[in-house]
DNA sequence: CTGTTAGCGCTTTCAT
DNA sequence: ATGAAAGCGCTAACAG
């Protein structure tokens, strides 16, 4: 078996609570008596058990994170940044990937409690009224990304405005007949629905700056996903008046319009634009034109405003933290004039 | 403060064992008794410690897996497999993502301790020899995904025999001029390091066996991703004597041959085929011909390997398992024959 | 400064 | 079948 605190304290001939103050730097040592633990330690090659360590501090010192997992080259991304920023921080990271309604339901029920992990991550995935205030009472700081609900903290780009510029770049380029692919706008269970539902908001707002009348029938919406987006494009294209330009809610759906268009034999720039949102890493690879959104650095400003939370004195639903972060247009080469 | 095991005994009027008892279904309790607690436990809405009961009980519940995490596509799919073989295991998820030598040697170090997890998981990073008698040592079950090493467990595919059928499918077509882009083979910390050796020997069997003598200057390796591959892409094409075909060791590495090709004007398949490795998702999109693998069952292969380990009664150690998973070519757009 | 002691919440003998 | 008690390894409050 190996070496606990007690072995360490019996051989250094000490008591267990000076092990212990050596262990957590406690200042009330002296520099001898450290020294001679420290050494034990080494020679036992101790390391303290962090579930004894836990139930006695009554902390988990575990980050849950709740996430559409993999099946977003974004939420990976975003994942990355947690990771990264949790790597040091004495955390460890536990994570639950949500493919399915039930699973989504399980999760936010069973994991915002005290005695599973010290905060709580959520992406992507808005919580229901009666689920933000189980979670408000629940006591464990719990921080949104990439969505938001009424009185909970949240890291979010401006999708409203993210959608604006899209649009904008579109119509500044000429295009009048602009389509919109998205997720479904109103399933809550939909991954993205806050963030496709704003960036929809900023779409309506240009086309209406631009005085061009929205036509229902250049909204198509989908599950996520490639395979999807492509059928939704295929319809799109074939409409009598279809669009000269698609936007799609995200560079994964975009690359389905692509398909669709390819598969149509409609060139791109040429007869048709598209427009992605994310600047996922193969957007570069297909020269597609997008909306970069900082995914890596949402789950770095996630996990400092979620430890902040932790380590505030306060009820932590007490400060609101929002934070939106900026979105970029990053032309590259499936935007161009519309054909005369 | 939430309740306790102790609140609902106390409240039920019965001990603190039976409480326990209900808790885990141990038949040793009366039907009446157990409704009773039960009722009680609904009341209070009660759900036991997971920290007590695993220092109590001497188990973590958590399993860990290692691994190279974001920077591959595939490895996320692999960890999709794992995530989701584990969902309903009553195991956390604890991930460690390697993009460093001293963060690979810091989690090998310190990841595989029984006070730290019940098992572990450790994606295409083949630990050391030292590490090998370490981890052996710890009695935490171990298993590696996508590599191996002497003694340990391991979930694999037939990497030789991908790296022989994707040069045998080159082979066929009528390609002489095969280059092969890879990992470096020699550093222990490339990412795929026994992976892409493997399909280096099978590439290497291919040609012996077709009668082709192998240019050293036909084999180019860098560090894993798109650039470096376009890179190294770039170099082969720009032989005196280039080769008509190229095998990249991933479809990612593939992606930046490409690249190259684009950049130089050589036609794909016309005047180069491309053949790479994994099947991920995108290469369905590019038309990409490719040696399929399961990602994702390789994941599901890991865990319920180690379960099984875990809940062995003997040493982990002493029996070996060793699976191999099998792989498939799938043929697109970008291989052909050789241009006259 | 340092040793001792009382829990943290749960499982598991050991009696009964 | 069930209650009582010991103990998992650690931290923190309490005496010195």
């Amino acid at each position: 078996m190996r070496a606990t605190i007690r072995d360490v304290a019996q051989r250094a001939g000490v008591g267990l609570g000076t092990v212990s103050r050596v262990l957590n730097n406690s200042p009330l040592v002296s520099p001898e008596t450290r020294q001679r633990v420290l050494e034990v330690i080494d020679e036992l090659q101790y390391t303290p058990n962090p579930i004894a360590r836990s139930l006695s501090l009554g902390k988990t010192l575990t980050i849950a994170v709740i996430a559409p997992f993999f099946t977003r080259p974004s939420v990976v991304e975003r994942l990355r940044g947690i990771e990264a920023a949790l790597a040091n921080s004495g955390y460890n990271l536990v994570v639950f990937n949500i493919e399915s309604a039930e699973r989504r339901d399980a999760c936010l029920r069973e994991i915002p409690r005290k005695e599973r992990s010290d905060g709580v991550l959520l992406i992507s995935l808005p919580p229901r009224a009666e689920e933000i205030s189980t979670i408000k009472l629940s006591g464990v700081p719990l921080v949104l990304i990439d969505t938001y609900a009424p009185g909970l903290p949240y890291v979010v780009i401006d999708n409203k405005v993210g959608g604006y510029i899209a649009t904008r770049h579109l119509l500044e380029l000429g295009h009048q007949r602009i389509a919109y692919v998205s997720d479904p706008l109103e399933d809550p269970f939909s991954f993205g629905f806050t963030s496709s539902y704003d960036r929809y908001q900023g779409y309506r707002k240009a086309l209406r700056e631009a005085g061009i009348i929205f036509h229902e029938n250049y909204h198509v919406s989908g599950l996520h996903g490639r395979y999807e987006a492509r059928r939704l494009a295929h319809a799109l294209l074939s409409q009598p008046e279809p669009p000269t330009a698609i936007f799609a809610a995200s560079d994964t759906q975009a690359m389905g319009v692509l398909e669709a268009a390819r598969d149509q034999g409609v060139d791109i720039p040429g007869e048709l634009s598209v427009i992605g949102f994310d600047d996922i890493d193969v957007a570069e690879y297909l020269g597609l034109t997008t909306i970069r959104q900082p995914l890596f650095e949402s789950g770095v400003r996630g996990v400092e405003a979620l430890l902040n939370l932790i380590n505030a004195a306060e009820d932590w639903t007490a400060t609101l933290v929002c934070e939106r972060l900026s979105v970029e247009l990053v032309v590259r080469k499936t935007t161009a004039v519309p054909a005369a």
